[in-house]
DNA sequence: ATATATTTTCAATAATTTTCGAAAATTCGA
DNA sequence: TCGAATTTTCGAAAATTATTGAAAATATAT
């Protein structure tokens, strides 16, 4: 296979897989054009690469900033903003697990909090399958906050390394 | 809060939660629905608590099948058919884990190792770049995939007991 | 200050996904 | 086997989400 086509390959199967994941597929795309990009890119290097409008690249631009997933970069001596992505994959990995826990488990957590606090007698069958239920999801999503607070802070070799062998 | 708001709540952030996961939203409210009820539920009370129509409700019953999130319960003497869901929430993280590494870590496992073996010189920085990015991207992807097997196996006291100890 | 290059916004449009509901198919008891 | 109950299918409608492109805003050089 050519680099052309692998690199078309990698670009779109990044858009799928990133559809999967409640990431729309320009913004997937435009990260992973980044990441097997050597040098720092324009947006008109992106429009022309993936065939996208400007205001769809800009626009994705600012959200992989947000992510924390790419960075503006000035050239010396040029007009144009180039942009380049983080090349450490378990950085990006760590920026992203870090992101959706912020948005999405750490608020899940506290609706379970103020849930797991309905009034009604405990004798009532609904009551208590409710309860229970709220409960124990409750204690998975802490203990997987945790979890992924540890790994955040942590070295890929911790990842790779220590785990390894954990897990024999 | 009253039980019957406390289940609205819950219904319908599942639901949200879910959109989030590439998961549609009334797949996710069937079910919280199901995850919250005493007793196994018909297509129809399922149609009336969540307001949706047969032919919805019936599409997500199955996915939830397939996913292997459902069941089907036959109760003696009935004609209809109901519908319950497994409560073991370790065991449903476990399920919806093993899927989706299936149906999508595993394929995209196997075209990382195609793009790796992209023909061209080594010394051109754009090979050197794509190569090393889809290595890293394999390497950390089958460390995961690892891991996750091992999560597929253990129970749940492994989780919240052995990882516990494990990250201090 | 003015002209030019570049970025950002946003209303309109397009594409995609979800949902509906009626019709067809199936199941099961009598 | 017939008929009622129930489930499943599927094209059309609605809702949601993504994308465009041109205009406005901003930044920079001369």
């Amino acid at each position: 296979m050519k680099l052309i086509e692998a690199r078309q390959q990698f670009i779109s199967s990044w858009g799928a897989f990133g559809t999967h994941w409640g990431i729309n597929r320009t913004m997937a795309q435009i990260h992973a054009l980044l990441l097997i990009s050597a040098d720092p890119l324009t947006q008109d290097d992106m429009m022309e690469q993936l065939n996208i409008s400007r205001g769809n690249t800009n626009m994705n631009i600012r959200e992989l900033i947000n992510w924390g997933l790419v960075e503006r970069v000035l050239l010396p001596g040029e007009r144009k903003e180039y942009f380049t992505a983080e090349k450490d994959i378990w950085k990006v990995v760590k920026r992203i697990v870090k992101e959706r826990k912020k948005r999405e488990l750490e608020p899940m957590l506290q609706l379970l909090d103020k849930l797991e606090e309905v009034e009604g007698d405990k004798r009532d069958k609904n009551v208590r399958i409710f309860v229970d239920m709220v409960s124990s999801i409750k204690k998975l999503g802490r203990q997987a906050d945790k979890t992924l607070d540890t790994m955040i802070k942590a070295e890929e070799s911790w990842f790779v390394g220590t785990m390894m062998k954990f897990f024999k």
